[in-house]
DNA sequence: CGATTCATTTGATTCGTTTCAAATCGTTGG
DNA sequence: CCAACGATTTGAAACGAATCAAATGAATCG
């Protein structure tokens, strides 16, 4: 039986009451020096280390958040994770940590679990429609706040990036290097980023001085499997045919591209073919051609998504806002001139 | 105010006492089944959602499990979170994670904020030397088990690869597909594991019945970025000293050299130079050349280190064991014979 | 010197569960 | 019909920290 020390423990030891140790410990400047120092050494003394249950249950106030993310293999969100972990560190707060791997029944399982440890709030990469659940916890006073995604009715606050800039910038970049056969790799369509990554893409064509094409390949996923796939198929056409350049609606995507563009040991990125992706994970600058791609700022991301969190829970008649980041184009080699 | 409803609201809808809504919620069987059915309408009917804190508080059971990761950026800890986490969710059980960045002060941190939170125990990727530490909170009844380390007095229990053994996999295939000129990519040697790999080259080098080098290129990190320069520095040397293979410590340095290995547009790999990774991280297998690495069983890992924390909590007498995971080799691309 | 004020300190009460000894109830056997 | 038993149910007592009205003590003022 491990002997756990209580603040009585404490109390008892330093020679004051439960009622100053608490003190001592939430609000040191109105306790006198004299019963700080001697709580202080006395937690010394003891080993003693707040029971953070108790502390909740009794003051409501959770000191963990949680985080469920769609794709925790994705480096991007490996990324915001680090992003919000870093800004809760700074507050004592502590990140549980949910992966859904786009399952919905993990992801209410993580939602329901987040409700019984009462968190402080939630950030979220949804999967599913989870508008209702999401609006249950907040009659139960837990604010979520959506990360890479916003909500059709501004029902919550998010963070997220500007997809439909980030496909201009793409695309006017692949133009000003020389390029006019553009095709867009990208699905499945149901994404908003998806959508609005060829939107921008398509602006930025009919936007140009130059007659440029837009051609789609669509694929299933936004992974590595299907960016190899998208590539053969294009591989498979006759020379002529083939795009002078890539636009892929993520790195993973872009990274396939590239291992399927070796042909005889040799690259046709960049001179035959460019290739732009999106995200700029690490791993895009040390491919084997750094690629070149927009760059979110994920780190900010999650750190902003937490601090909208902490904002809200502070004062709950807030009205939730969006924040919307601006991606910011990365040239490397992959879409260097020819 | 957001009205939280307690055990007491369910009792008195349900018309029994606050005892038999505990009993059916923790062990429904010792109920009788008309109970059971009134509370379960009144949780329903009430959306309760039970109060883990005063669970905790009352039952000193955490149902939360902390863990510190030396570097989160890195794959292979992607994985291995992973596998604990599915895990967990089996248990209802959720994942306190912090990521350190090889920061002592954050991982002490860390320990210190799951020692408040009083988790069912800790697993850790340790990155300073937190043998004390972790003995203070066994102390305290709170059991760590240690990922990808093993402790050098046994005192805790470990879940790890045996590194030799992958070492001697990947210079016996580099012997095996032709190479003898093979250059050990890797450092700091203060890692166990760079050490090991290595050692377990030479073994396989001696072990040889050819005639076989093993050179040692030293880098300061097991890094993309650190690889890179390897490669560089390895390029600058007149061409018939090059080494015809390369086994770097870990993927990421080898996706580094892989980088560098471009001359011309050309790739050098696998015909001029093969090269092999070690932990078979996702990205391994989408590189431009898919590398050859030895997998780590990075999911097996995360799930037992969890099974073996929760056994040794539910049975405080246990001792620590150590469990070793065999490497296996995976051929791809990048160490195809000439 | 007593009254008043201000700064600290006190400790009983509370948060929502779990636990467990005691109470209740329906059966069964004598 | 009563005693004894097993199966359920009950409800008061914890768990450990935060809170806040009340008490204490020191300092100031008239």
């Amino acid at each position: 039986m491990p002997a756990t020390t209580s603040i009585r423990d404490v109390a008892r030891v330093a020679g004051v009451s439960v009622g100053t140790v608490s003190n001592v410990l939430n609000r040191p400047q109105e306790v006198s020096a004299d019963s700080v120092s001697r709580v202080n050494r006395a937690i010394e003394q003891l080993g003693y280390v707040r029971n953070d249950a108790a502390r909740q249950l009794r003051a409501g106030v959770s000191s963990t958040v949680g985080f469920v993310v769609l794709d925790g293999q994705n480096p991007f969100f490996g990324e915001v994770v680090r992003g919000a972990e870093d800004e809760a560190s700074r507050h004592g707060i502590a990140i549980l940590y949910g992966n859904t791997d786009e399952d919905a029944a993990r992801e209410g399982m993580y939602l329901d679990l987040f409700a019984e440890q009462r968190v402080r709030g939630v950030l979220i990469s949804p999967y599913g429609d989870i508008t209702a659940r999401l609006e249950r916890l907040r009659e139960r006073g837990i604010r979520s706040v959506l990360v890479d995604r916003i909500n059709g009715d501004g029902r919550f606050s998010s963070v997220s990036v500007d997809s439909v800039a980030g496909g201009r910038m793409a695309v006017e970049h692949l133009i000003a290097v020389g390029r006019r056969r553009i095709a867009f790799v990208g699905g499945p369509f149901g994404m908003r980023q998806v959508v609005d990554r060829l939107a921008g893409a398509r602006a930025a064509a009919e936007g140009s001085t130059e007659r440029v094409d837009i051609e789609v390949v669509a694929t299933g996923a936004l992974t590595v499997e299907e960016g190899v796939r998208a590539g053969r198929r294009i591989l498979e056409r006759p020379r002529r045919d083939w795009p002078d350049a890539l636009f892929a609606a993520s790195d993973l995507l872009a990274l396939g591209l590239l291992q399927s563009l070796i042909v005889d040991g040799a690259l046709l990125v960049p001179d035959e073919i460019a290739l732009i992706g999106f995200d700029d994970i690490a791993f895009a600058g040390a491919a084997a051609v750094p690629l070149s791609s927009l760059r979110q700022p994920s780190r900010a991301i999650g750190q902003t998504a937490l601090r909208v969190l902490l904002e809200e829970t502070a004062d709950p008649d807030l009205i939730p806002r969006r924040t919307v980041f601006q991606p910011e184009l990365v040239v490397r080699a992959s879409t260097r001139g020819r």
